[in-house]
DNA sequence: CGCAAGTCGTGAAACGTTTCATGGAGCATC
DNA sequence: GATGCTCCATGAAACGTTTCACGACTTGCG
């Protein structure tokens, strides 16, 4: 029942306890013969190591954590993927921890991680500000590496993509084919991310001065029924004051905006055009292929883990850094088609 | 830098050590006056517990692991929610870990599992046949439960959802709607789930002997991409010999023949009906909302997790159980309408 | 043959908890 | 004033590792 332990499989080989040990952790110290005789002994008792005894005594795991908002969203599955070939290259392990957007459960994660004296922590935290729990973990030891949050931080390195960028690419995407009346729609504006690609979107048309009219629909949700909704309000307007292109804050709106349209028989992108946000599986995969801004997930696993194991390897002249990713525009048919000027 | 142990605080509180202790574990053993005066020192000098050194002592560990085929697969991901929420409820800490449907890859988490003695484990294991790597862990007394696979193992618990019944309500369904040519799309056929989900369909619509014709168009995988292939080679048949109704092994493929029929200006369902399986959030989302076969997926999760407890609650006449699910079929757009008798 | 250098293996200490038998106050009872 | 209680607090043992200073044995060399 109980697991066999490191004397036990000293004893039955013969040797004492430090051999074993050395066995396992410096093979080359201990003679090919004796080694071979002392790894028969594992195999034969069935020993696994207690990575609890080991932890207490060298001070450290080898487990780093990622607590993310969503498990079920998209983009944070594919950064966790990311982030989880880099640690498991170096030999450790990831745990997915999910706040589901919700403090409290997020603190009680953090609890546990604290305790476990984890070698680092990934977190996209709920709330934006400063967080002080974070600040224990720095202070105990611990590095911490922001994801998609709160960029600038003094004591911590971040990774983050720049959606105000990502707002310029699709304004000026919709606006180089003659669009002159586009609808931003999503929401809350609270979300950073949300405001971000709004304020990027902004800028560039202003700067075009073109006399590009740009509006906003506000929605609750980042949801494909908000965006349903706001295709109904859209198509209620007349057409001459309809925008031409609506650019979203991410792809579920899209889909949804795409469905209402089209069950109101507007098409996309003769009537209106249309852009996404995040490049989901699903935007290429919708019944009018979506253009979307694309965000590198993986890649912000990726270096969010990397700059994470480098701060732990305890180089000590390691200093915090803040990457910032730039999004690519994915054009597709939903916003492919020339427009022939003006009204057509 | 290193966090504060129990003997500081003791020695800040003017107490013993084994005092410290208490007030952490069984705190009515303690006056109130100690207890406070040792909960001041814990907070001023920022104690935290150590978990490898309590696990070390105490024998056992807080944490659930699961080991999923797929993070991004929304059926995982809903799972994996279920699970969590008993898990958490019952004070306790659910890790998530991904095979990738990579056996060196479970290989390996399985042994770092193993090595923290984790309190059970959930798993989908990549390959269907017996384990060995799991009798390992019934052997040093930790619980598993498999999820969605082997059931009927001896000793273990599993949890499932009845496929074949999956199976027999959609072509029930499409059968009752006077549908005549149905088609099977969907594989690879090694995969249960679709092997099953097939047999059902075919029994029922034996079963009626009311003359369906019933032909399967295997799939190299089960994604959008492998539906649009099917719809392409669908429409390339004589309109006297395509099929009436579509059912498909996954959601994926029916949104990819969804697309492929619409793209060859055949409507769904006026001319095609369409039924998808596993109901994820996109199916009520697409161009044409799709009628799917719903698993319980949550409650799959919650489940396992609630086994696992019971099991690992020690209480000695844990029977092993294996509960199976029935799916629930949920009727929407792309199924829906009466057809007109034979050919419209 | 004797000595230095190397090669292997040993045993004890330490990591931070939890647990449990022990002990000392304080207090009522006889 | 001894006895038996209850109530708190104590200190040592134990959990399973890793690490490290040290000792025993071999080998090479003068």
């Amino acid at each position: 029942m109980a697991s066999a332990n490191i004397k036990q499989v000293a004893q039955h080989a013969g040797v004492s306890l430090g051999t074993v040990s050395n066995v396992l952790n410096r093979p080359d110290l201990v003679s090919p013969a004796t080694r071979q005789r002392v790894l028969d002994s594992i195999a034969t008792l069935g020993y696994v190591r207690n990575d609890s005894a080991r932890q207490l005594r060298a001070g450290r795991s080898r487990t780093v954590a990622i607590v993310v908002l969503d498990v079920s969203n998209p983009f944070f599955t594919d950064v966790v993927r990311g982030a989880e070939a880099v640690v498991e290259e170096a030999g450790g392990m990831l745990v997915v921890c999910n706040s589901g957007e919700d403090a409290d459960r997020e603190t009680r994660h953090l609890d546990m991680l604290e305790e476990q004296r984890v070698q680092g922590l990934l977190i996209t935290p709920v709330s934006d500000g400063r967080h002080p729990r974070l600040d224990a973990f720095v202070a105990h030891g611990i590095p911490v590496v922001l994801v998609d949050r709160g960029s600038g931080h003094p004591s911590r390195c971040s990774v983050a993509v720049d959606d105000i960028t990502g707002g310029r690419l699709a304004a000026d995407h919709l606006a180089d084919h003659g669009h002159r009346r586009i609808l931003y729609v999503g929401g809350p504006m609270t979300i950073r991310q949300v405001a971000d690609r709004h304020a990027g979107a902004a800028a560039a048309l202003t700067e075009r001065a073109d006399g590009v009219r740009f509006d906003v629909h506000e929605t609750p949700t980042l949801s494909v029924a908000a965006g349903r909704q706001a295709a109904d309000d859209l198509v209620a307007l007349p057409a001459s004051r309809r925008p031409t292109a609506v650019f979203c804050a991410n792809d579920l709106l899209a889909l949804g905006v795409l469905q209402g349209l089209t069950a109101h028989g507007l098409r996309v992108p003769h009537d209106i055009a249309l852009v996404g946000y995040d490049d989901i599986e699903f935007a290429a995969a919708a019944a009018v292929p979506l253009s979307s801004v694309r965000q590198p997930r993986e890649q912000l696993g990726r270096t969010a883990a990397q700059l994470l194991l480098e701060e732990s390897g305890g180089s000590a002249k390691h200093s915090h850094r803040h990457v910032v990713f730039q999004p690519e525009l994915v054009i597709r048919a939903s916003s492919a088609r020339e427009r022939k000027r003006a009204r057509s």
